[in-house]
DNA sequence: TCTGAAACCGTTCCCTC
DNA sequence: GAGGGAACGGTTTCAGA
């Protein structure tokens, strides 16, 4: 997928606000309020746009624990199986396969510390962990809403 | 910050495609256009809501490679200071101080090794930065656009 | 809290470069 | 192939009841 400067400036302008209107984007870029909307279409029909959402403020929403979970597991198990365990977990907002010991690393976001020591309890409880080993966060430093664009 | 069941249903529609027209939401939840706007400016007043956004997919931009970052700092590093540090790459897309032997973890994307490669290098040649461990991710099971709806 | 009306926006089509 | 502009129908926004 190309991008070219003026994409650049179109999704820098949608990170920062998604709700922001095709004229105003245009006005920014120097491109018609039509120009803009045949760009986002072809930056979503491409890929490198895959939706809008809203950014919340996961403490102002109640949830006041954080942590990083790595998920080591039984012999050869495969990704497929550790999404759908942990997909079923509203509180898994982030996983990934990874390299090194552990075969995985969530990120969980709970409510309070009993909240957050049941969802790595019944994810501990599934038949292919082998142990979990866990971290919390302290203090949130940076959250960065994108993927950076190219350079 | 209070939300009721009609709060949480306008967030979930906005999660899933913050461009959606107040029309359509007030449709889906049985509120008018003005009255799902007064929630959503309430909602953002009040914290809970504090942006909207564009996803993008890393690797249609050319972004193949991520990894998470253990920091292990030299004695008493403020989180001040290793906020201000990682705040300069926008590699660095995550960051947050950790309980746990390391003192903070990192989410990097990078074009490509060479390139994660560099970007551990200068983070590492931080002068508050003891060293890192780094782990590469393998493949991307999950990645919630936002934190969880009370439940 | 709701309604209505004016301003504004998203979308499409056609024309030009 | 890409952009501008106009037209229309829907949306946002705000005042007033």
């Amino acid at each position: 997928m190309e991008l070219d400067r003026v994409d650049q400036e179109i999704i820098a302008m949608l990170v920062d606000d998604a709700r922001r209107s095709y004229a105003e984007v245009g006005a920014s870029v120097g491109l018609s309020a039509s120009a803009v909307k045949r760009r986002v279409d072809r930056l979503r029909a491409g890929g490198a746009i895959t939706g809008f959402t809203v950014r919340l403020d996961p403490a102002a929403l109640g949830w006041a624990v954080e942590g990083y979970v790595e998920l080591y597991c039984r012999n050869s198990t495969p990704p497929r199986t550790i999404h759908a365990a942990v997909d079923r977990f509203p509180e898994v907002v982030d996983a990934s396969t990874v390299s090194g010991e552990a075969d995985a690393v969530l990120r969980i976001v709970a409510a309070d510390m009993r909240h957050f020591e049941q969802v790595l309890e019944q994810i501990g409880a599934q038949p292919f962990v082998a142990r979990t080993k866990s971290v919390l966060v302290l203090s949130p430093l940076l959250r960065r809403p994108a993927t950076p664009l190219p350079h």
